[in-house]
DNA sequence: TTGCTCCTCACGTCACGTGAGGTGGC
DNA sequence: TTGCTCCTCACGTCACGTGAGGTGGC
């Protein structure tokens, strides 16, 4: 019945909210194409701009860069390139969720330390974050797998999809024992048991009863050389609270032990 | 026995692993105080400097920025100064943390959509992220708590840390069940019930027994509309979720669900 | 002597924020 | 007629990155 209804920047602004200084540097750089009122140079927007804008901020919210956005939402992108691009976007927030889990931990454990020392935290803990510092997490823009690491597992699991699964279950225990060193939680005590439970349980997921991936499982763990440096860093930070653990747990030597010791 | 060592610009940077630009951008805000030779106007570091040079990296790598780093560090804060900017510092984290969970969901639910539909998720799904856009929750700048609530809650729970605690856990939850139902899980199901179990958990730890913040808990859930917008966007979506579930788990009319109803 | 290290401008980046100064719409 | 909305420059922000062109150290 109606003409097709325009709205004027200011009302974008407030369905969106996002501000009109926003919208008008996206019509500027070519986000948002539309068409402006030649009589007065004033920006309307028509029902499918809006939902444009509103799959703009989608992929914003998701923390894309705006280059990226420009390119999936000019070129409309097919779902398989938007899957991909949503992938390696988990992937970095994946990345960013441990890390911020370990800051956490950094605060917590310093702020016991400035309540018993009155002093900031002992050399360790700086000498860690400096360790995780040099591989810059803070800068996710490319998230890459050891190539030889990825080998070695691929034999075994049908896709990069599941690899990369198991790898972030591995990086968030990792992280998780690192928490419990440093807020000085001991391998014996409960926690400590509790958390060698959870380990044995990962890892006999993944093993999964085949023994040839016990075998790659070891091979990966003698080779910790070729990690990156960020993962050995960890890896080297929380190996024996990990192995005691265990050890809590299970009382017994197995061979999870034997592949690591010697 | 040996005069004090000096390092030169390039073995910092090795040490720390920050780049030769950085050491010179920190030295000319004045963040690294050192003295430059003045015969050849090149920078040495002193072991102090270095010590110095790493208590900047601490802070940078909890997210703080430069200037507030050159408060701690210049005025020399002391203890308390210092653990309360690590507190802050924490809630921005927890903050970013349960936002980036959210947009791990939404990525799953994304990538699920894709696959089914061959097309970017439905409305309801962006609208929430519009919603919680409004609210800004990508700059958490300062992260501040409604009074109301506080007040509500500060006259039984001792100090603010403890309010805050709370206030975590409880939207660690919420965030738990919007995932949940962006994934598609029934609240009927037996995921649905787990949550409920942990939901009551949670409820029964807050009240601890005291029938008296009980009333309390019922008159914030009613003066809903005083919340902080994102809280309530998310309570809103996750309400329904969360009382099946919890339904669900007891199969009894508790007093929970009167508290809520009507 | 010859790379190598380090120096100082000085402009670039990213996604807008923030006025200044002005015009059109209701 | 009078606010109010919207416009276009154009510089600012934050924490450096990235050359350009040059000098001193080993």
């Amino acid at each position: 019945m109606e003409k097709e209804k325009k709205f004027s920047i200011g009302e974008i602004a407030k369905l969106t909210g996002v501000t009109i200084r926003t919208l008008q540097y996206y019509d500027n750089i070519g986000l948002v194409l539309l068409e402006k009122e030649v009589s007065n140079g004033r920006r309307y927007y028509s029902e499918s701009d809006l939902t444009r804008l509103q799959q703009v901020l989608f992929y914003k919210s998701l923390g894309l860069q705006i280059k990226d956005i420009k390119k999936l939402i000019i070129e409309t992108a097919k779902p398989y390139q938007i899957a991909s691009v949503l992938k390696k976007q988990r992937d970095i927030l994946y990345h960013k969720l441990n890390d911020i889990k370990m800051n956490i931990s950094f605060i917590d454990t310093s702020l016991i330390s400035l309540e018993q020392n009155k002093s900031l935290p002992m050399r360790e803990l700086i000498k860690l974050i400096i360790s995780l510092n040099k591989d810059n997490i803070f800068e996710y823009k490319n998230v890459e797998y050891d190539e030889d690491i990825k080998d070695t597992f691929m034999n075994h699991h049908e896709n990069t999809e599941e690899f990369i699964e198991i790898y972030w279950k591995w990086k968030a225990l990792i992280v998780e024992a690192v928490s419990l060193i440093l807020n000085g939680v001991a391998p014996e005590s409960e926690k400590g048991k509790d958390f060698g439970a959870k380990w044995i349980k990962m890892i006999t997921e993944i093993i999964g009863g085949n023994l040839e991936l016990l075998e790659a499982h070891k091979i990966s763990y003698k080779n910790r050389d070729k990690w990156p440096e960020e993962d050995r860093s960890l890896m080297d930070f929380a190996d024996e609270f990990i192995d005691k653990a265990v050890e809590g747990y299970l009382s017994i030597t197995d061979y999870w032990k034997d592949g690591k010791n010697d």
